[in-house]
DNA sequence: AACACGACCTGGTAGC
DNA sequence: TGCTACCAGGTCGTGT
């Protein structure tokens, strides 16, 4: 689940679910997902305490204690974090549960438990530019692509160089570009550069509301899904453009969607 | 600096 | 039914 997308409307339903309010404590059911810092440690922290920001760093949470501990929870591939009550729970996967005052609480939910929850100490991750924000602009992109080689999908995945693009939506940027991700980044013209901009702004905003209403409505997830997604997930079917066959490509290890036809 | 690959984990699905 | 193989939204460490 989590892209950029998904954090951000995570982290605006604790802001406005959560935030303010008592965290009676910690419960840590999964000990490794602290590694490699102690468990008991951090639920020390969070011990009576009251949950007063939650800031978004590319796909990092990082929840403001009013004791002065920050936790840093990056969900990886399948963790999510859900409001008590919620029938999602009952299927168990649970890793953590942060107790709040009265029948509430915060789970932090990963089947795969790949995710993490640490306590943010001396270094607090730096990743590169978040382009939801005022500072991504037109030619701050352009004057980082054009430093580079690399592929294009793989620059955009760099959370290094862009923080919060995943899979999913750098393929889609790519595609609403009309960009093949093969593409040498820095070989790309302006007039490109400036349309690829532009989409990856596009593809997060709109997938930001969707995720922030699949909150509400889970059933919309799908639907939402099923009509947004241009190339991700698409081998084999028929590209909704031109109606050429989409194809599947490995980069950097990982799949690759794309329209041979639309992307040049 | 760029790339490939394994590790970290679990679960779903396709194929035999 | 049950086995195997492969796939999955992310990152980190290691080796070439």
């Amino acid at each position: 689940m989590p892209e950029l997308p998904e954090v951000e409307a995570v982290c605006r339903r604790l802001r406005e679910e959560a935030a303010g309010e008592k965290i009676v404590k910690l419960e840590i059911l999964r000990p490794s997902i602290t590694k490699p810092q102690n468990p008991e440690a951090i639920e020390a922290a969070c011990h009576n305490t009251n949950l007063k920001q939650v800031e978004r760093r590319g796909k990092n949470i990082l929840l403001h204690l009013a004791n002065g501990a920050v936790i840093h929870i990056h969900l990886r591939m399948t963790g999510n974090l859900y409001l008590i009550p919620d029938r999602r729970l009952l299927t168990s996967a649970v890793r953590a549960v942060f107790h709040l005052r009265g029948h509430k609480g915060i789970v932090f939910y990963d089947p795969r438990a790949l995710g993490t929850l640490r306590l943010a100490t001396d270094s607090l991750p730096e990743p590169g530019i978040d382009p939801l924000t005022p500072n991504f602009t037109p030619a701050l992109f352009q004057s980082l692509a054009k430093k580079s080689r690399k592929p294009a999908k793989l620059f955009l995945m760099d959370q290094d160089k862009l923080s919060g693009l995943g899979n999913i939506y750098a393929a889609e940027a790519l595609f609403r570009a009309g960009i093949d991700p093969r593409k040498s980044i820095g070989q790309l013209s302006s007039r490109r550069l400036t349309a690829l901009h532009a989409a990856i702004v596009g593809v997060l905003k709109d997938a930001v509301h969707s995720a922030y209403l699949s909150y509400s409505d889970p059933g919309h997830m799908l639907a939402a899904e099923e009509e947004s997604l241009m190339v991700y997930g698409r081998a084999g079917e028929p590209c909704r453009t031109c109606g050429r066959i989409i194809r599947r490509m490995i980069q950097g290890g990982r799949s690759t969607f794309y329209c041979a036809e639309c992307q040049t």
